[in-house]
RNA sequence: GGAGAGGUUCCCGAGUGGCCAAAGGGGGCAGACUGUAAAUCUGCUGGCUUCGCCUUCGAUGGUUCAAAUCCAUCCCUCUCCA
């Protein structure tokens, strides 16, 4: 190990929002560093989601810190649980998946997770490995491990019994599943968003029950997405993918209110904790936070895709908003003979969803062509290169 | 098993026979402004051959000159009692 317990301790550390307990953790790293022996290191993914964006990158990001500190990542696919479905949720019924789906899902789960981890130092697992093995008497026994009135104890539990909302019996069976899985990896640490601290030590707990050292969990923030309100999500559309393109990907992050800047710095890129917190004095004295916030989008654009294209978009973003200048690569689209209604062309290039939209973008005054304001649908003929533009964003180049 | 509530446009949520393409909010888009695709303010937000027409209010069928609104059947969600 290269990494001293004090060491690791303090890159651990880093934007976790619970160690529980830390003195274990302490414990468990001494251990591993004298016996120079990995830690391994558990989270769990649902395979019904498979599209990973910033906010998933935050505990991917701090699995990859253990795994530069010579530990092992048990990246665990919850395949058996989708198999099953979940009846809970009014607009979910979250659908069973087959067997193809999910190994399609977990497909593309690997493509997204090693922009981030290491896959020399991860082992995909499955928990319908053990889970689809076990007998009905197997899963009393673990049903005997947990008492009710501790389920209740569970946030949203609680919650929805005392509105009187139903509460499946499956549902109760989710926590024990996860926490069985970590019994089923022997997994040292396991990590997770704060919203899983209930699933994480009931972990513990069968551990304990199961006769093993209990691990120890490690939760992390969920992030905020675009809006800088609610949670990152797909659902509420404000996240950013990890597999967007650069460009997609920076002006996403220029998007984010101020107020989201240094959060960002902290729990997804490396910057250090001592320089975010000089870049919060210069933004409070007066420095403009959009400069930061484009470092922010180079660190994050870097990491995903590459410092070229981070530089690259840049360049583009400057020139296009700063500048209002043409982006790199504009669509074409070529008249093919007589005359064609403005609103025929962007619709037949796709870039607008109905004529009706493309009427109204005209009547607010958000499209020109060659840098002149239009206030009503005409028609263009071909032979000559024109630049349509509508809004900020879109630009056609018309022949 | 019994008793109720409800399914509305991207989302939440009003609307109980014509004035409803459907209030209000959210989200999204656009414009102005700017320091940026932040913040703020304003406007728009079903489609089309756009002064008019067509499709939409869980599904199907019916009553009516006229239905999101009334009736019937069906599907789905939820609550209470046992």
């Amino acid at each position: 190990m290269k990494f001293s317990v004090d060491e690791q301790l303090k890159i651990i550390s880093r934007g976790a929002v619970e160690i529980i307990p830390e003195e274990e953790l302490k414990k468990k790293l001494e251990r591993s560093v004298k016996e120079n022996r990995p830690l391994r290191v558990k989270w769990g993914a649902d395979p019904s989601a498979p599209d990973i964006h910033l906010g998933h990158t935050v505990p991917l990001r701090k699995l990859r810190q253990f795994q530069e500190l010579g530990h092992e990542v048990y990246f665990l696919i919850g395949d058996f649980t989708a198999m099953i479905g979940d009846p809970t949720g009014k607009s979910e019924t979250r659908k069973q998946l087959t067997r193809e789906e999910v190994l399609r899902n977990a497909e593309t789960y690997k493509q997204q997770i090693f922009k981030i981890l290491d896959p020399a130092k991860t082992k995909i697992v499955f928990n319908s490995e053990w889970c689809s093995e076990m007998k009905f008497s197997d899963v009393l026994q673990l049903t005997s491990q947990y008492s009710v009135a501790r389920m209740l104890e569970r946030d949203d539990f609680a919650k929805r019994y005392k509105e009187g909302r139903s509460i499946s019996i499956v549902e109760f069976m989710y926590p024990l599943i996860q926490g069985y899985d970590s019994v089923a990896l022997k997994a040292d640490i396991e990590v997770g968003g704060t919203e899983q601290k209930f699933n994480l030590l009931v972990g513990r707990d069968l551990q304990t029950a199961y006769g093993q050292e209990p691990q120890v969990i490690l939760t992390v923030p969920i992030i905020e997405g675009t809006d800088g309100v609610q949670k990152m999500s797909k659902s509420l559309g404000n996240y950013i993918g990890v597999s967007e393109t650069p460009k997609e990907i920076f002006g996403k992050v220029m998007s984010i209110p101020d107020s989201l800047i240094t959060r960002y710095f902290e729990l997804l890129t490396d910057v250090t904790l001592e320089k975010i917190r000089e870049f919060e004095n210069r933004m409070k004295k007066g420095e403009n936070p959009r400069d930061f916030k484009v470092q922010l989008g180079q660190a994050i654009v870097g990491q995903l895709h590459s410092m070229k294209d981070a530089g690259e978009v840049l360049t583009e973003f400057e020139r296009v908003f700063k500048e209002k200048g043409l982006p790199d690569n504009i669509p074409g689209y070529t008249i093919v003979q007589g005359e064609r209604s403005i609103v025929d062309i962007v619709i037949a290039a796709g870039l607008v969803s109905s004529k009706s939209e493309m009427r109204r973008l005209i009547k607010q005054n958000a499209v020109s062509i060659d840098g002149e304001k239009i206030t009503e649908e005409i028609s263009l003929s071909g032979g000559k290169e024109r630049i349509i533009k509508i809004g900020k964003r879109i630009f056609l180049k018309v022949k």
